[in-house]
DNA sequence: TTGTAAGCGTTATCAA
DNA sequence: TTGATAACGCTTACAA
């Protein structure tokens, strides 16, 4: 392996001369500069990062934690992320939990699993320097797992971060909610019924808030029946259907796109006109949304944004341009996508 | 930052006794072991990663490379991929080229493009030190990317190499096709569309020749008028099917679930019965394939099998279990999954 | 069973 | 403008 010595000694310079040229301190010869760069590239010279890295103790290096790539949420706001850390000519290390794949989703509940699995990565992450972490979260909901000794700065997203010291990045669920509700009452429906997601989730409880503030704004009363929780998956999208059928709904609004599907799937069984007898809404504008027939209106996830804005905020940070303490959490809106699912009522 | 010195000070032994222990060497005596192991505990001691290999020269590092992690062929196969490494106790670094991000699909023709990107992450590697490397194709294709000069043992998955120093695995796309249309024989089609992919694609190539094999078995002529190339699209999905019903098929196999949406979309326009008056078979197993109505009968592709096998291809090699020399490329098999799309004919 | 000392490749300091 | 030297934290011969 080519080392410093060795091309310092080809050019007949000392090995910090070397170092100087390849670190582009100002204080070289033009000429010798040259004749370095020369060998360095004839060689194909490559630094050995890890003697350099503790050398220097830095690295200029941001570590990216997914909880799982596999989520379909996660790629889009991984790939933004790097992107941001490219152009600003920082590396990237992607930890990848594989939390899903180890434990179905029995873990977003049980701050054991993930503990074990992150206190690793973590330790890992510190060892290998790198100046800040994204902490990409597979599961949408309030999060508690950055342990409170972390040193590192570190950017939540698409989780929300209680922890002052983590600021976070999510979707803006009340505005969604707020949104999918005006757009069904713009289009002349009156009575509405929501296949929610799961109670306790977070993602429910705001997309529920925004969905009541339209109501309320536009004096409709909210009524609890027409709300029927889901579990997130297809078949309870059907029976969802099913139950605010039978209540006279003219639209149902389903918190994801899977749902909607799932309230497809119901209205075919029914011979239901799905945009003109039922109107049905989804969430999250997944690929199915435009294979569903008729095409399912829904709401975009601005996942690259996510990505993105986490990045930018961590390298802000670790650049001194904005203090950690003062950050609020970033809450981005998601955009209406029009297809042909929902019918214009007179 | 703690360091083994400082450890070695708190128990009153030596650095390098200290070292032994973290590194599970048996020349220590079992009291000094659990005094150390005991301090190191307590500190929240962690060995520096960068003194460590620089030292040892090694690592147990692979490095994982995605052409594209926002294929949806990729994340599968990465997530196999790093358990297995998981497994035998390596760790994975991975590397996202994002050629897709960066250069839509512009890029796959064009060696430069792919080399400029490539060859400082295949730096990157070396100067980390890797043991060896995983590379993940975001398209099917056969590869010459791979510089010849590269010194780790790389395995190629997803894409076919045909440099006999990086094997690779790959779908058995002539298996793929011959049994999709074993099975639309079986189902009593004779007269039956092909709607292909782009015509020097390689997936396109094997899977037709299968399909050849199959139309020959069974002694039915091909017809090549019955095949449309389209461009894995939608939209051309749509134009297959039209140019083809014209002809008369009772069946269309779709070489990708997309295309086999445009089908669907075909159909539906025209007011053809699909499963009845008209069968259609595709080709991934997306997820799309599931909410289509009817669900698309269709072959799944066995991603996390290739992942996984190429990540135990390379451990064998890096273990000496296997030479890299004699190793042929790996196909996997597609599994047909069958729903509502493909009728049975009297 | 334990300790001493050298060295991995780089860079920072300071002197020339 | 350049060079000698020490130091980063760890591991490993080899000596004790």
């Amino acid at each position: 392996m080519i080392t410093v010595k060795e091309i310092a000694k080809m050019c007949d310079v000392s090995p910090s001369t070397v170092s100087n040229i390849l670190n582009g301190r100002p204080n070289v010869s033009e000429a010798t500069r040259k004749r370095v760069l020369e060998v360095v590239k004839e060689t194909g010279y490559q630094p050995n990062i890890f003697a350099s890295s503790m050398r220097k103790q830095i690295t200029r290096t941001i570590g990216i934690i997914a909880e799982d790539l596999g989520q379909f949420s996660t790629t889009p706001m991984l790939e933004a992320a790097m992107a941001c850390c490219e152009e600003h000519n920082y590396r990237t290390i992607i930890m990848n939990l594989r939390m899903y794949d180890k434990w179905a989703d029995t873990w977003y509940h049980d701050e054991r699993k993930l503990q074990s699995m992150l206190v690793p990565v973590l330790n890992e992450l510190e060892s290998v320097k790198v100046g800040g972490v994204i902490y990409i979260a597979g599961h949408g909901r309030v999060i508690h797992c950055l342990p409170e000794d972390f040193a590192l700065p570190t950017i939540v997203a698409y989780a929300l971060s209680e922890n002052e010291r983590y600021p976070s990045v999510v979707l803006d669920d009340e505005k969604g909610g707020y949104d999918m509700m005006k757009y069904l009452i713009s289009r002349g429906h009156r009575r509405i019924g929501i296949i929610a997601g799961v109670m306790d989730n977070l993602h429910t409880q705001e997309r529920l808030a925004g969905c009541q503030r339209a109501l309320f704004e536009e004096s409709i009363p909210y009524n609890p029946e027409c709300t029927y929780y889901g579990d997130w998956e297809r078949k309870s999208g059907f029976l969802g259907a099913k139950k605010l059928y039978a209540q006279d709904v003219t639209a149902i609004w389903c918190m994801n796109d899977l749902m909607a599907g799932g309230a497809y799937d119901y209205a075919r069984e029914k011979g239901i006109g799905i945009g003109r007898e039922l109107s049905i809404l989804g969430y999250d504008n997944r690929q199915v949304s435009e294979y569903l027939y008729p095409g399912l209106t829904t709401n975009e996830l601005p996942l690259k944004s996510i990505g993105f804005q986490s990045a930018e905020m961590l390298i802000d940070i670790l650049e001194g341009r904005r203090d950690i303490a003062d950050t609020k959490p970033v809450k981005v809106p998601c955009k209406l996508i029009v297809r042909d699912s929902v019918g214009l009522l007179c």
